[in-house]
DNA sequence: TTCAGGATGGGGTGAATCCCCCAATCCACC
DNA sequence: GGTGGATTGGGGGATTCACCCCATCCTGAA
């Protein structure tokens, strides 16, 4: 029995999930006759971090979704510290904007949890061997949503207020600017998306992931 | 070698989990020698529902949130085609409301994805003898949370069209009453959430699941 | 049978919204 | 040096929202 050559870290926030991808990866014969060894499992996005700097495997795979820090940001990190190791990103859900970030931020592989897995372990072999492999679904995704427009700082600030709750004045005090730009900044934000209330502002800005979900009432 | 007593039906929306799942019943020595035999897998509630109905196993161990039918859904209609099925439930995301509402629908079990699995699995050969068990956090959580306050049909609806981005004239077309009705039901709607504008009673008919998360701009 | 509560509407008021108009500053880019 | 974008701010107006007042109708529980 040989030794496996290619270690892995797995981060999800779900322990299920870790322990389903630990399952799969080790079983024989998946890229080489004793599978790939999982050396570490991280729960939240901060441990995965800590966990590539510590071991720098050869592969890592990510949920998008996870405390403390999402995939974007520890894809973002583990570039940093472990170039050599092959990020690859499980998505739950799928909003345009996300994916991609991810795919410009340049990942190895980019997978939905929600179709079958045989494209991702279909596809790791070329992936550890330097290939890139973005799933079908994403790719149609990519092609056909409408871009999201970019946001400036500002109005991403605005943004995250709106969806937080508070008036225009409020912003106003909160930002230090007048509430009449507030209002410009609302405005403007509102003609880009393409909305007309608070309401759908906040569903796109929720269905979009464009804010941070950690909004306190 | 003995047979498995025990069939189990595994519904996720996710692949990874339910082969999770799967491995981690069928592993010899959970509750007999022999383990659980998953004999159906299910990727949406419909799916489920009519796993139950063909196979009727000792244990259903489910997901929350899936598509086409919820958990709540599913439980009450498993009850319905096979009252004998122990009903497990497992929740990804911990909103008070849902927990609330599956507990007195009487789900076996009910544990949260995030935690360890340990407590699940240490629990189920109990389940299975008839015992329940839900998970120490929504323990926690209902007798800390402040119980949300009962809405009406009508409230229910308006709420939906409200995080739909709609506005008071629309949902007066739509639910065929005047625009006056439609505020008074939205006005005691934030009374009764505590709440004082849109944005906050979005926040939070998304943060306790009030309301379905499919909403269409 | 009374009575509470839900659903239905109308009137009205003050605040906030949505969206025009206008202008100034700053800063990066060609 | 010009050009465009982001940010800042003001005036104004039509609409909507948030929240009071009032009433009627109906259903189910006490």
């Amino acid at each position: 029995m040989s030794e496996p050559r290619f270690q892995a870290v797995v981060a999800d926030d779900h322990a299920i999930v870790r322990s389903g991808l630990r399952a799969a990866l080790e079983s024989p014969g998946l890229v080489e006759p004793a599978g790939i060894k999982v050396v570490a499992e991280a729960a939240d996005g901060l441990s995965a971090i800590a966990a590539i700097r510590q071991n720098r495997p050869s592969l890592l795979l990510l949920d998008v979704q996870m405390p403390l820090a999402g995939g974007l940001e520890v894809l973002i990190e583990a570039r940093r510290w472990s170039p050599e190791t092959r990020v690859v990103v499980l998505s739950g859900v799928t909003s345009p904007g996300k994916i991609g970030e991810l795919v410009s931020c340049g990942v190895d592989g980019l997978f939905s949890k929600g179709e079958d897995n045989d494209e991702l372990f279909g596809a790791l072999p070329g992936i550890l061997r330097g290939r890139r492999h973005v799933a079908e679904v994403f790719r149609r995704m990519l092609e056909e949503a409408p871009a999201v427009p970019a946001l400036s700082e500002r109005e991403r600030q605005v943004l995250n207020l709106v969806v937080a709750g508070r008036s225009n004045k409020e912003m106003a005090q909160v930002l230090g600017i007048s509430a009449k730009t507030v209002d410009r900044h609302r405005t403007n934000l509102m003609q880009k998306l393409d909305v007309h209330s608070v309401a759908q502002l906040i569903a796109y800005a929720l269905r979009e992931g464009l804010i941070a979900p950690t909004s306190g009432l």
